[in-house]
RNA sequence: CGGGCCAUAGUGUAACGGUAGCACGAGACCUUUGGGAGGUUUUAGUUCCAGUUCAAAUCUGGAUGGCCCGACCA
């Protein structure tokens, strides 16, 4: 139990005048984050709880594929970058780098297929080393050129990249589609998946071949795409073009344009990296190949913040149970402190999060209009009107009516769920 | 990186080239308590550097920072 005396963040009563979008300005107004500078955000105690359920679901689906987690350095051997040619600032623009006091340069993570692959040529030598697939959760610092759209389009952020490593294009492309369907229950967990497309898109500068986006439909997305809601396909507008509809089997009149964000990509490498990186192994026959790699990624602060486009209201923000910060969001009115106390050891006996507005200064209106800011789905009120009938109020965020629980015997599983 | 807009207290906003004011917040005391309560009182600010001027928040130049559009986005 969380008490809100105790948090050390508050919510403002105005959004940041210079926030414009949507995500940021709820996200600060009710103290999940603050920013340090343009694309530069720190998650604050009810954030990084948001956050971490994210982490979380993500990480039991990376753990059901059979992926192994690892945490990779932030600091960067350029020489590893100059065997694949991605040192060079003509190569890849977005870059931080620093200078070494010793002398020498580093860098700092943007992503990590060379690490990993070098690291892999002191484990992997053989085909019975594989397949490995190996994932992190690490902040990635990339130079844009510009920061938006709140926290959705950073210079610093964490990330879920996998990677995997293969003996045969079959098997990498079994991986692969397993891997986007752990991606859709990943976002169907978090309450996107009507929402949310595989999305084919033009292979980066990365790959000749496909690649695949999960873009979820939001009119503050920077993408387009074009959706069949039917076969619940898309394509990149990049990429829509007459041929790639027919090579697809989708009819042009079927497809609607919509704004999407891109909650999670994931790409063939080929043998890219394993070439570069001299990652290779024996096969049964002895013969030395290259290792086929594929990259899977997801912005955790990107994928937080397109929860928060997707299903805010005017009057704050609407989380999806599985990542609201607490599952209930208790409000003690007229110092009914006792009962409420009573109703929290109940809740938390059937494992139900909470958050406590314990706040004695506060009007009841002030409390109501946080909790609907905060966003938390269950709100219980706690006061006079009700005590009185031995009831509580109960209510759900996301817009479910009134109910009234019994206070003597108050069991949360007995709501009605709309 | 090209273009546009902008910068006043913790937040949101006023102020003709002439006394920086209001609201919220925060602190103190009192009264309140079901949709952002009231009174008294206290607190805190002109992004930075130059220039023009008797006088600059205000005009000029530069720097820095922020937002938006575009380009970019491994």
């Amino acid at each position: 139990m969380q008490r809100m005396s105790q948090l050390f963040t508050k919510t403002r009563r105005e959004a940041p005048k210079d926030e414009q979008s949507r995500n940021a300005q709820l996200l600060i107004q009710a103290g999940f984050i603050h920013k340090e500078m343009a694309g530069v955000y720190t998650y604050l105690p009810l954030g990084f709880r948001v956050f971490k359920n994210i982490e979380e679901i993500i990480r039991e689906e990376m753990n059901a594929l059979g992926a192994e987690e690892v945490l990779l350095t932030t600091l960067q051997d350029p020489a590893l970058w100059q065997k694949s040619g991605r040192w060079d600032d003509a190569v890849v623009d977005n870059w931080f780098k620093s200078k070494l006091t010793s002398g020498g340069e580093v860098g700092i993570a943007n992503t990590h297929e060379e690490p990993l692959t070098a690291l892999l040529t002191h484990f992997v030598s053989s085909y019975k080393d594989l397949p490995l697939y190996i994932y992190q959760f690490q902040t990635k610092f990339r130079n844009e050129l510009r920061a938006k759209s709140g926290i959705m389009r950073t210079r610093e952020f964490m990330m879920k990249d996998l990677y995997s490593f293969s003996r045969s294009e079959e098997e990498f492309k079994q991986f692969y589609e397993q891997c986007a369907e752990a991606y859709m229950k990943i976002f169907e967990r978090m309450g996107l998946g009507a929402l949310t497309y595989r999305t084919f898109a033009a292979g980066g500068s990365f790959t000749t071949g496909f690649t695949d986006e999960f873009q979820t439909l939001s009119a503050s997305g920077e993408d387009t795409i074009y959706i069949d809601t039917e076969k619940k396909i898309a394509i990149n507008k990049e990429i829509y073009t007459d041929e790639t509809i027919a090579q697809l089997g989708l009819d042009k009149d079927t497809m609607t344009e919509k704004k999407s964000i891109e909650v999670g990509n994931i790409f063939p490498l080929g043998t890219k990296y394993a070439e570069a990186m001299g990652l290779r192994f024996r096969d049964e026959e002895g013969n030395e190949k290259p290792v086929i790699m594929g990259s899977y990624g997801i912005g955790l602060g990107r994928l937080m913040g397109a929860v928060v486009e997707v299903f805010a209201d005017n009057r704050g923000i609407i989380w999806p149970a599985s990542i609201a910060p607490y599952d209930a969001h208790v409000v003690v009115l007229d110092g009914k402190e006792e009962e409420t106390a009573h109703i929290i050891q109940e809740l938390e006996r059937a494992g139900i999060e909470v958050l406590y507005d314990d706040r004695e200064d506060k009007s009841a209106g002030e409390k109501f209009a946080d909790a609907d800011l905060i966003g938390i789905p269950w709100r219980i009120v706690v006061s006079k009107r009700t005590v009185e009938q031995n009831q509580v109020e109960v209510k759900e965020r996301s817009g479910g009516k009134m109910q009234l629980l019994p206070l003597d015997n108050f069991q949360f599983s007995s709501l009605n769920f709309q």
